[in-house]
DNA sequence: GACGTCAATCAGCTCC
DNA sequence: GGAGCTGATTGACGTC
């Protein structure tokens, strides 16, 4: 697949976690064999793991350098030294620093690609994609969340620009109610498709 | 209870 | 330094 050719990307990702430590002996990460096995190969080692059997604030204890190009992505993982125990009360009183994973433009280019063509994934689509793109199912379907809450707030944002240019139609009807029209444009600017309807195979009515 | 959704918000990063 | 973008988190709610 040809993609658009951008600039060599490098970007550098870090768990800083607060509770290193004793308090971290209960929850924290482990990485776990097969993540060992990723790690090892070169492979994709999610920032954030949350769908896969685990709490949403798991946080793996590597650091992570991702290098994208136009078709792959690569990642340099190695482990990030634990503090030593003498630090450990510094650390744990300051709060956990959050990561956010950059992702490569080859993955966004084929998660708006995915996109375009449905806005709800099933769970194996989401696996599927998610595998493909070398993502967690959890960033999969994370990225689709904001890209439908981004989608409908833009189309808000359209609506009422519309709406102030041509404020001198009767939008409303009588009584303050949108009218028939108005509501079937609102409809079917946001197409909100339940994941379960469109898995039994539902479609609305309407298109 | 697990897992999905939306909505709002936080926070890291880039660009100006 | 602020704005904008966007991945991650949180909370409420719905379904099974």
């Amino acid at each position: 697949m040809s993609l658009p050719t951008r600039p060599l990307t490098s970007f550098l990702i870090q768990d800083i976690l607060s509770d290193l430590g004793c308090k971290s002996k209960e929850r924290h990460l482990e990485v776990q064999p097969e993540d060992q096995e990723k790690e090892s190969s070169g492979d994709i080692t999610p920032q954030t793991e949350t769908s896969e059997g685990d709490s949403s604030k798991a946080h793996y204890s590597v650091e992570t350098h991702l290098i994208a190009d136009d078709h792959e992505v690569k990642h340099l993982d190695h482990v990030v030294p634990q503090p030593p125990a003498c630090e450990e009360e510094k650390v744990d009183k300051q709060p956990p620093k959050r990561s956010r994973a950059a992702f490569s433009h080859s993955q966004v280019i084929e998660l708006e690609r995915k996109f375009s063509n449905q806005k709800y994934l099933s769970a194996p689509e989401r696996a599927h994609l998610a595998k493909s793109l070398k993502l967690t199912e959890t960033q999969v379907k994370i990225w689709f969340q904001n890209r439908r809450y981004k989608t409908k707030r833009k189309q808000l944002a359209t609506d009422l620009e519309d709406l102030d240019k041509t404020s001198s139609l009767p939008v409303l009807c009588r009584d303050g109610e949108l009218s028939r029209s108005s509501l079937m444009s609102l409809y079917q600017n946001y197409h909100y498709y339940p994941y379960l309807y469109y898995l039994a195979g539902w479609h609305p009515p309407l298109w």
